[in-house]
DNA sequence: CCGTATCCCTTAAGATACTG
DNA sequence: CAGTATCTTAAGGGATACGG
């Protein structure tokens, strides 16, 4: 998943497009995403309702996005902590276009998927 | 990357968007796809149109997208074999929808992920 | 409540050699 | 030329226990 081993050979077709992917293929991300999108949460809330995933596996998601410039974190000064997590507008951006012209697609296309798994069988 | 796993747990928060996204995290995917958008191509060409990927993956990756709907295998009974890979009307659909969507984000939006990766540090 | 630290398992993907 | 067969490595992700 290292766009750097690629970058590295010459005649990759279309970095940009793995640039992109690159942003999307970690299984949780795209899903904490589309969940922010409704406003900030609290990591707990977040947790529940996105629902099947570590704890471990949340901190490790939520740093790649606020590396990645797609969430902002806010801790208050409070005991016991509470921390909010939101999209930033370039992570709004990228949900309501590309992750949403996906779910659009699959949804129109979703007869034809299915049937190309069955034939798999 | 199993989906099935995820789907198991109730609360997950767009499993839509899982099933549409784990088909473009294999690295390869939307690289052969955009590729093939031009046109049908032999293996060979493919190849090495793309570049940087060995015989093993490029395998595993028609596989994955003849399975899927998305490319179709045509097979020539010559000698030295021959075989074209072009898009379907799905692959297609795919390219020219989602993925596009998401290049046309990235570039657009190439600064601010710039910024953001230079803060890491 | 927020987050870290381990341990384990599975799989993607690279490299390479080999067959029809 | 098309495709398979191994072997190896790296990393994502699950589970869980612990610390601030």
């Amino acid at each position: 998943m290292n766009t750097a081993t690629h970058a590295r050979q010459q005649p990759v077709a279309d970095c940009q497009l793995r640039a992109a992917t690159d942003l999307i293929v970690h299984t949780w991300d795209p899903v904490v995403l589309a969940t922010l999108r409704a406003g900030p949460l609290r990591r707990r809330d977040l947790r529940s309702t996105v629902g099947g995933l570590s704890d471990k596996v949340l901190t490790e998601t939520l740093h790649r996005l606020t590396d990645n410039g797609l969430v902002t974190r806010r801790a208050l000064a409070q005991s016991p902590a509470r921390v909010d997590y939101a999209l930033t507008s370039l992570g709004e951006s990228l949900v309501d276009g590309p992750l949403r012209s996906l779910g659009t697609w699959i949804v129109e296309n979703s007869e034809q998927l299915m049937l190309a798994q069955q034939a798999r069988r």
